[in-house]
DNA sequence: GACAACCTGACC
DNA sequence: GGTCAGGTTGTC
């Protein structure tokens, strides 16, 4: 895409576009060159040689797909179609029609990304230990704060705490020196797995040429309720926190401060 | 911290 | 029919 010129911009939901409005969003991109792409949190970001920014957040079901091979079908949840010089195509396929696009001079005026916590691949393991012993609430809400650290979600929080040995509840402020660099380790190495292996296809999630990431087989805990963990044996169990579907192993994941309470 | 809301589809 | 979802906000 980097170098392609925006020829054509069709939006087809009114509600993808959260700013600007009154067609300065598409006047804003066509014509436009995409000089580079980067990424903030779970924002995509396209700069384009006007100087402005296209922010993009998949949220749920986002899918931001490129193909050069003809003009994609305009179906119900595709709601977005650009064309780009070429004959290449940029669309967006979103079925719960959740995410959102943006248009704006940096990155950080999109609210969400102005208050957004260190990425967690940059942020230094001195100062993630400094921040988790700031924090009293339970590790999992913490983790998926965008505010705390900005990008994981529900998947590789479960799985880096299923790695780390910490169980999801646990208070932040009540894990030793060890737990915290242990769990610094493990959520790194999570991530760079997962990128690796272009993400986790567990439902919606596509890469961009439509194809599926292969983590989803690598996961050891997520979405694998009732079945054996594999370092211990003990039956994975699904319980809710912060509102979201947390799995764990009971056996790998005990909560001393916790015992007898839940 | 709990819960509804935003939406739609897949699966039991 | 009920439940659940790689997410986030707003309200109580």
């Amino acid at each position: 895409m980097v170098g392609k010129r925006i020829e054509g911009v069709e939006i087809f939901d009114p509600l993808l576009v959260k700013k600007p409005g009154g067609g300065a969003f598409v006047r804003g991109l066509l014509r436009k060159r995409i000089v580079a792409l980067g990424r903030r949190g779970k924002f995509l970001l396209l700069f384009l040689n006007s100087g402005r920014v296209w922010a993009a957040h998949l949220r749920m079901t986002g899918r931001m797909l490129f193909g050069s091979e003809g003009r994609p079908e305009p179906g119900k949840a595709v709601r977005a179609i650009l064309t780009l010089s070429g004959g290449s195509h940029l669309w967006f396929w979103d079925t719960r029609r959740f995410g959102e696009w943006y248009l704006v001079g940096k990155p950080e005026e999109v609210p969400r990304i102005r208050g957004m916590g260190p990425e967690p691949l940059e942020i230094s393991r001195e100062e993630f230990v400094q921040r988790v012993r700031q924090r009293n609430r339970q590790l999992k809400a913490l983790l998926l704060d965008q505010t705390f650290l900005g990008g994981l979600g529900n998947i590789y929080v479960c799985e880096a705490l299923y790695r780390a040995g910490i169980h999801p509840k646990r208070k932040a402020d009540s894990l030793s020196l060890c737990n915290i660099k242990v769990l610094y380790d493990h959520i790194q190495a999570v991530l760079k797995e997962a990128i690796q292996a272009g993400g986790s296809s567990v439902r919606s999630y596509r890469r961009s040429d439509g194809s599926e990431g292969r983590f989803a087989l690598k996961l050891r805990v997520y979405g694998r309720d009732g079945k054996r963990c594999p370092r211990c044996g003990h039956r994975i169990k699904r319980i809710e926190v912060s509102g979201r579907g947390t799995f764990y192993c009971p056996g790998c994941q005990r909560s001393p401060n916790l015992r007898g309470s839940q």
